[in-house]
DNA sequence: CGTCTCGATGACACCGGTGTCGACAACGCG
DNA sequence: CGCGTTGTCGACACCGGTGTCATCGAGACG
């Protein structure tokens, strides 16, 4: 027994016998136009679009948003070809498609993230996971993400881990699945981990990592060129007139330091240096090693005459030391640090610094990962800038 | 016509018939329990709690998680009932929830946040709305409220602003109406912001916001008591025997700025002395206001022993104005901050500065705006620490 | 012992989108 | 003119939960 819908469709039918479907367009569009959209405000308006607000007003007053039904209805359509509009199917007539979206428009209908998570088994949010890092990068991170996602359906959660934690490739698991995310941005140092990257890959998100250097997956990187940065800014120093350059690593495992010991080294011998293995100390990237870092490197007979320290914190470290011996920053020593953190602007002297791009990258990032069709298919590498305080002078023999 | 719903009704009338409700649970109980869950296997299993695992398996294997609808058939009971479960309802049978938790326990069964969204019209989604406070403080509320959230059915999305912007308003209207956010979290300064915190509400989502003072909307409010702090950091130095006092306000209209105003006098009359508007500087929790107040009140003739700076940042800053005059610190003149960001820890000397317990608090608001009936229905006030650091001695007369 | 109430539960529609598949019109072709 | 093909579009079921209301058995009560 033909039930209620079944009608409905009968009587379309039948309509459709009496008037061809661009006619049906032009009506609808018409009283869209004039404003005189009967079944809602059953008078006439004045020529202005006044009746669109009518509308939206009268949802707004009942606190609620049109639906694609509210969109189909006024359009004439089905909610199947409306739903098509907005994902910009290429099946579809031109003409339905402009009218739709003149009434889309007209009640500024925004699709409802939560049923299309649900119908497409896939929520719009971008994870961003993290440990801790500095403050200053993972917030700048997001507002490069934020840069790119604003006014998109998209939205950032945010999830810090301790990558300690024996569980966490299993809380990630966890979190990734319970909240369907889209894609999720990794940051340094978990960044690194390909197991994670795989993890999240397996569970149906792209990836996009953030790192500073050349990874497996290359299409899904976003990279600064600390290699690059760090040899220029100790040619720079050579050029200062300094020959004997002391050098604080990141800790061993971390990609990042890495990098910057392999740009030490070439910054080196583009002066035409050699490295000595006597001004090279590790650090582990906090604020204490770098203490030490700089007590061992100033104590020898014959002390550096400037120092790169892997990160701020530790350089914050090496200008402590070197005031704990009596010598000043920058005449007796130059210091240079690396992440440009709020500390290298605020210490005494102001210190040079190298400055990754970080928002630029994040946004970046986050093109890749919501709109993989406009942004490059082939990793993204940032140049970083020198940023030149205080800290660093000539070199007086 | 019965339809098929009908007749699989009618089946379950017809056994139940047979059998009372407690004799199926117990029998459903024990097929689970054993682990041979036969529908599923197909096959016996040793008396080991395999066949949960057979079954999770088999899911895993293919990508899917149990739905509501597994736990139902597993269970033998609607899935209505088991959405009373997970919903705690009271209106049900206690052996029937038992069994019911029995069986999501052994699923594993996650209940889809999407559909939840979908189906309530609200989505279970915290909002973390902020403009820019330092970055240090940012992130240890998302740490915060991550430690109340994990391994709930929330997550965390993150939303900086830009207050200064003319459509900020209205930017926040469209996040939270198309995430239709179930709750929104508001840090300084924009928490102080009356009219965004009612817009909020309008929009059907509770409100929490941190502060440093009693608001309105005391309920859901999450307060740091900085007139106490400051208060107290005053009065010891007036212990260690400063009586002339300098003190570096923050901007006007700020809440937080007025709070401190308001501690530095309290501190100053407990120890018997009064306030001295040359030694009353406004800043406005920059940095280079701090350099320029710290010139100001080390430059008159009976200049400040201690300084009592409202930020860490202005407190980098007038330590850079005395070390200009060639004052040294803290001998000649000791230095207190608030905050306690990164910056007090790295410069030299280490700053002393007064320490909010961001996390514990982001901690509790997290609580408030996810399970109210939990968490105190009044306003909260945490006491901040006075971190004790190289940047004070005792006056020297 | 019939009736009424009440606790416990299930059938069904619904939230707002999407995929599938079939219907229909216009068109080209033999 | 009958036929298949192609371009558009709609009916329907579905995603995985929730609210509403009806239903059923059991105990209270007259």
């Amino acid at each position: 027994m033909p039930n209620q819908p079944r009608a409905a469709a009968n009587a379309t039918q039948t309509f459709r016998i009496f008037s061809n479907r661009r006619a049906v367009c032009k009506r609808v569009f018409f009283r869209m136009v004039t404003g005189v959209i009967l079944p809602f405000t059953g008078r006439e308006g004045n020529p202005e679009n006044r009746s669109g607000r009518e509308v939206e007003e009268r949802r707004m007053a009942q606190g609620q948003k049109p639906t694609i039904n509210d969109v189909a209805r006024l359009s004439g359509v089905s909610k199947k070809t409306v739903s098509r509009v907005i994902n910009k199917s290429p099946l579809l007539n031109q003409a339905t498609r402009e009218m739709v979206e003149a009434v889309i428009a007209q009640l500024e209908y925004v699709p409802n993230p939560q049923a299309r998570a649900l119908a497409l088994r896939r929520n719009f949010l971008i994870g961003l996971i993290h440990d801790n890092p500095n403050a200053q990068m993972v917030l700048g991170v997001q507002e490069g993400i934020l840069d790119t996602i604003r006014n998109t359906e998209f939205a950032l959660v945010v999830r810090p881990v301790d990558r300690h934690s024996p569980t966490m490739l299993e809380d990630i698991r966890r979190f990734i699945e319970q909240q369907r995310l889209y894609g999720v941005m990794l940051l340094p140092p978990i960044s690194e981990n390909d197991a994670l990257a795989q993890l999240c890959r397996d569970l149906g998100c792209t990836v996009v990592r953030m790192g500073s250097a050349r990874l497996d997956d290359d299409a899904h990187l976003v990279a600064s060129n600390d290699q690059q940065a760090v040899s220029d800014a100790v040619a720079w120093l050579a050029e200062l007139g300094h020959t004997r350059i002391g050098f604080v690593t990141g800790p061993e495992g971390f990609r990042s330091a890495r990098e910057r010991e392999l740009g030490f080294t070439a910054g080196l011998s583009r002066a035409g240096l050699k490295p000595d293995p006597k001004l090279s100390v590790r650090g582990d990237y906090r604020f204490e090693s770098g203490i030490a870092a700089g007590k061992k490197l100033l104590a020898g007979k014959k002390p550096p005459t400037a120092i790169f320290s892997s990160n701020d914190e530790m350089a914050a470290g090496v200008l402590h030391a070197a005031r704990a011996q009596g010598l000043s920053v920058p005449e007796d020593v130059s210091i240079i640090g690396f992440d440009d953190t709020a500390i290298a602007a605020h210490i005494w002297p102001p210190l040079t610094t190298v400055r990754w791009p970080i928002r630029a990258m994040a946004r970046t990032a986050a093109l890749k990962l919501t709109r993989p069709e406009t942004a490059a298919s082939e990793p993204s590498f940032f140049l970083s800038d020198l940023v030149r305080r205080a800290s660093v002078i000539e070199c007086k023999p």
